[in-house]
DNA sequence: AGCATAAGCGGACCACGGTCCGGTTTATTC
DNA sequence: GAATAAACCGGACCGTGGTCCGCTTATGCT
């Protein structure tokens, strides 16, 4: 599957480049599962990959950089799962229920990448692409659900109190957790209800 | 004013502390002024100031303890004008207007202080004292509304979009923010409805 | 006052993020 | 397949955030 760059208009990348840049994302990964983020140092990172500091830097520009893909990562796989995975998360289920299931989603996906998160400086709000998607996502639903108005920012503001540390998150908290997705469906009912005047 | 530390249990902050805190947060602001957050280095405080690095340290913990605390200056400017300053912002009002007022109010001063708050690393959301404030005096106005459900939540989750980055912000352009404020406004006009049984 | 104790102080020192440039590997052209 | 050009590589190097420890200064007690 990579063989086929044949399509791709700018030489995609050499193929010592591609190694490495696996070879370092692996071994960002290996140092985070070992011992947290405060480990993750650019120098051992660039080490356990067999590759020299530049390198890293070439690639991945900056710490966040290299923490952002990382990131990007898992990000991917919530997007797949958002648009071919299962009911009621994936499609095929009725708006509203993929709503819900997408709130609590991506919560738990936020709270578990929350340490990389915030040492990465948020890179998913304000990162367009991450934050396009979920923004996009919403407003499709929202639209299906019959809501007017400027469903952009609708959307946006559903999507921001997901987002870390809106609430006080005492990370691993279950009741806290529960307590968190119950108020957000809340707040989307309202704002669905809003345009079906009243209940 | 800040001779009456008899009260205090811990005798306060020795005389010659008092007087290099305040030289610190002056020279960090002049720096601030002067060339924009990138040249607010702690050497450059600290000589600015006359003061050893250590010093520095000591007092504000880290680079983003002292952002920190310059920020915390004017979140206090804020946070008095809205216990005590004018309507609508103020006391007096009815709290529709209050909470529009207040919308508008902290949209701006989170755009002014943008630039620091980045750097700072969003110290405003999870600082607890700061966020609790705004979280409870929204809590308060909502309740006035005859808000019913978990207060808290909504609160918080009313506050969250206006907190830098939620949408795209092209700093200083004024439309798309007098687009946010509207936008802001109706999703505080839904949440608020959504208790009256419709319109 | 003078002494004892604690708090404040400051600059030498360290670690880590980020840059730079000479050497090397890969692709392209004839 | 050799020559040329371009991209890649890597480690020496630098600046800045943060720590540490011996010295200084304020405060409380007798």
């Amino acid at each position: 599957m990579e063989d086929l760059h044949l399509l791709d208009q700018s030489p995609p990348e050499r193929r010592d480049a591609a190694r490495n840049r696996g070879a370092l994302l692996e071994a960002a990964q290996e140092l985070l599962d070992d011992s947290g983020v405060e480990s993750l140092t650019m120098d051992a990172v660039a080490q356990r990959a067999g590759v020299g500091k530049g390198t890293l830097f070439r690639r991945f520009g900056s710490r966040k950089g290299l923490m952002g893909a990382v990131l990007d990562l898992f990000e991917r796989e919530f997007q797949q799962s958002v648009l071919f995975g299962p009911p009621p998360l994936g499609p095929g289920a009725a708006p509203w229920d993929r709503l819900v299931a997408f709130g609590e989603s991506r919560l738990r996906h936020n709270l578990r990448q929350a340490e990389l998160i915030r040492a990465a400086g948020y890179p998913g709000i304000g990162n367009t692409a991450t934050f396009s998607f979920s923004s996009l996502h919403v407003q499709v639903l929202l639209r299906e659900l019959g809501v007017t108005g400027d469903l952009d920012y609708l959307a946006s503001a559903l999507i921001a109190p997901l987002e870390l540390r809106v609430f006080r998150p005492s990370e691993e908290d279950q009741p806290a957790q529960r307590a968190a997705h119950a108020g957000w469906t809340e707040l989307a009912r309202r704002i669905v209800v809003a345009d079906s005047g009243g209940e």
